[in-house]
DNA sequence: AATCTAGGGTTAGAAAAAGTGAGTCTTAGT
DNA sequence: ACTAAGACTCACTTTTTCTAACCCTAGATT
């Protein structure tokens, strides 16, 4: 009768973190993607963790997993507990560091809009310092440490600009481009996290799809700016994004066809944040020097 | 201007637990102790989270660490956060084995008091599986996986018995025993779990402390009891625990003097548990089983 | 029917995190 | 001064977690 400490081991957090995850997104892939590993792990988490438990918290089927009623049971409680923690997680790095402000955005938007911006903010907010995050997806702000959001999104939030878009090239290249369907003619360049935005503008202007987007596909939107500067084809381009270099006449819309797609560029922060916090003073620039400005 | 994902990692689990731990506690051993590990593992991970953070949380000193303002501001989100989740993982575990009782309960308490009842205990309440674990210290039911506690301790829950105690031996050894002083002449075995025993029979009978436990000290109260049943000296026994050797005459108690200690035998369980669960419906059988029998 | 595709599961091995243990340091109390 | 408590350090070990590359299934697509 060993009476030596033989583990009382509560239970392990990563393994509930990630049943958590699992449960509200419906899905170990999504889970996967939220806390930044490869579903395998998700995989193996929820499983060492119904091994614990002696009872099957999700029901596999080969096209996603459903929670059992157990797995439903929990999931609130859980979700709840770990809302709290973000929370308590926020409020300490907020006491700790008051003048720190992390924003997650895309990558896009980050060099396009952002940006050009920040030199102007940081010089009227001294002392306040501003980090930025380039994802590919918005993160979960209850459970990641970002302060603001800054995204093509539905949801809450505020509304900066709605998101248009339209063909864009160089100056020189659009003298050959008269009607839509020129755009066979030249190479049509893709985004990969814009994938859809040939199509869509395609629909809403009432032309064919098969002037589909044949061409390079860029996985960087800086890039594929880049390339389309130097002339080298016609670009989708995100009005809120490129305003500076339509205006300036570097770039220029070939049609007048514009669409505008469902999800606006939305900037939000984790709901109860105090007003006077460095988070909410930066939001505040943010939409301001938007609207007065742009 | 890489766009992988960098690890946006939230927050390391275990250091706000053993923050959380540490500053409830008031300190980085007795966090150690709660969760099962050393305080060299505490501190590293409190380092860690405050190098994160950029900011002390504990102001440390030679004789332990005092919360900064920092640390207190953000214990009390942390501490009902993890109260929340330790609660949702009961709620967890109760759902996925109704029928499991685990009882975390001293290592002679086990021994002594527990197994000879659980014959009878499985026998009434068959179906329901009950599974003992013999810790040391009581542990935190907010935050270990256990049902019941059982032990000599102060706080909530029913009181089994007093803890009353006084020298105990075998009935050969006690004939040459008549008063206290005769103590001097024999063998005083001492456990270590309860080292002030003697101390504290001496002072309540008003007796020299130079009579003070000068014998063999035993790891398990087990060990003791045994080479006590052999004649091998006398032992502070402890009337809850050797009652049935007592009544059978195997031990004797040589001298008329008992002493009762300030923590009575308890048993409790988490707040809020249902009536209806198994883990009161066992807690019940204890206590009726207790005051109808002994 | 054959092929895709999306979502899961599995495995071995790699990487990272957490923990240990022994020894040090500082200070309050005897 | 000596002791005890509490915390720190550092080299090392153990455990956990993760990834990468594979397979499997069912519905959708061709």
């Amino acid at each position: 009768m060993a009476v030596s400490p033989p583990r009382p081991k509560s239970f392990a957090m990563t393994a509930l973190r990630a049943f958590e995850a699992s449960a509200r997104l419906g899905g170990f892939s999504a889970a996967a993607q939220e806390l930044g590993v490869t579903p395998g792990a998700i995989s193996a988490q929820i499983k060492s963790l119904e091994a614990e438990l002696g009872a099957p918290l999700f029901q596999r089927s080969a096209k996603g997993v459903v929670l059992t009623s157990l797995g439903a049971q929990s999931l609130p409680a859980f979700a709840q507990a770990f809302d709290q923690l973000g929370q308590a997680v926020q409020q300490m790095r907020d006491a700790a560091a008051p003048r720190v402000v992390h924003i997650a955005t895309l990558p896009a938007i980050a060099q396009f809009w952002l940006s050009p911006r920040l030199p102007r903010l940081r010089a009227e907010m001294p002392g306040t310092e501003i980090s930025i995050t380039a994802l590919e997806q918005p993160p979960n702000l209850k459970r990641t440490p970002y302060d603001l959001c800054l995204f093509f999104a539905e949801g809450d939030g505020i509304i900066l600009a709605e998101d248009v878009i339209f063909p864009v090239c160089a100056p020189a290249l659009a003298e050959q481009l008269t009607t839509p369907l020129d755009l066979l003619t030249v190479p049509c360049l893709t985004d990969t996290s814009w994938e859809g935005d040939w199509e869509q503008w395609l629909t809403q202007s009432a032309l064919p799809h098969h002037i589909a987007p044949r061409g390079p596909v860029y996985s960087l939107y800086a890039l594929a700016v880049e390339e389309v500067l130097n002339g080298a084809g016609v670009l989708m381009g995100h009005a809120a994004l490129l305003a500076p270099y339509l205006r300036s006449g570097r770039l220029v819309a070939p049609f007048a066809h514009k669409a505008t797609l469902a999800h606006p560029l939305r900037l939000w922060s984790m709901a109860g944040r105090r007003a006077d916090s460095a988070s909410q003073e930066v939001a505040r620039w943010l939409i301001q020097a938007h609207s007065s400005h742009s």
